[in-house]
DNA sequence: GTTACCGCATACTACGGCCG
DNA sequence: CGGCCGTAGTATGCGGTAAC
């Protein structure tokens, strides 16, 4: 959706002025995602396997924070800061990542540590520890990142050893994807007609069933 | 079996602060 | 002073399930 689109649909939304929290016995409200028929035809946005992984080795090869780095690298193309960081936190399992800033880590490493965090001062957000005492002070921020510092960065000769993938040929991509496509709808062919065999050897006289 | 309701998970965005 | 970044809040996609 662009953004204008989006901004009268946020308009025409706050005209109707829907709480959007849904309140018990009280939504009669039709949305677009309650249309069965409109279900599981997007795809979500977001990152699979291996970019996690590629972000992963760029954040110990270039530091938390150096998102111009990571993007001159090319390793994630088309990869927004935004989403970037995001993708950190995530791995990270907090939200905050300025005491993180430029340590060359293994996210996942502090994510592991901090999911097994628990105690009355620790607030989740969709499973990332947030912020709860207010802005950190700077000097809070930089005692923070020393024990990290100690605690979890890679040293030099391993980080500066590592090995970001280059970026590709956009039309050779295509080409690779279209390929995966041919696979994957003979992969579906072939299992429709192992149901279609099943199913006719279940009806004595095998009359097949049309399929859609 | 179908539809509507509910709520979680997460992508997106606004805004303020910091830094060069 | 402008751009970048971090943080907190908002919007929405989607799965589970109860009701019909």
């Amino acid at each position: 959706m662009s953004a204008a689109a989006k901004g009268a649909a946020v308009a025409a939304a706050a005209a109707v002025a829907e709480p959007r929290s849904m309140p018990v016995g009280q939504r009669n409200v039709v949305r677009s995602n309650d249309s069965a028929s409109l279900w599981n035809c997007t795809l979500s946005p977001g990152w699979n396997q291996a970019e996690v992984q590629v972000l992963r080795k760029a954040l110990m090869r270039f530091g938390v924070g150096n998102w111009m780095k990571i993007i001159e690298s090319e390793c994630l193309p088309g990869k927004t800061i935004a989403q970037m960081n995001l993708q950190t936190q995530r791995m990270l399992g907090q939200q905050s990542t300025a005491e993180f800033n430029g340590l060359h880590i293994d996210a996942l490493e502090v994510g592991a540590l901090n999911s097994k965090r628990q105690g009355p001062e620790i607030k989740r957000k969709n499973n990332c520890i947030v912020n709860t005492g207010g802005k950190l002070s700077r000097e809070e921020v930089e005692r923070r990142r020393a024990a990290h510092r100690a605690q979890f960065e890679v040293p030099k000769d391993v980080w500066a050893a590592i090995e970001l993938p280059r970026p590709e040929n956009p039309l050779l991509l295509l080409d690779r994807k279209r390929e995966e496509l041919k696979t994957l709808a003979a992969e579906l062919e072939a299992v429709v007609a192992q149901i279609s065999a099943i199913e006719n050897a279940g009806q004595p006289g095998g009359t097949k069933r049309p399929r859609e």
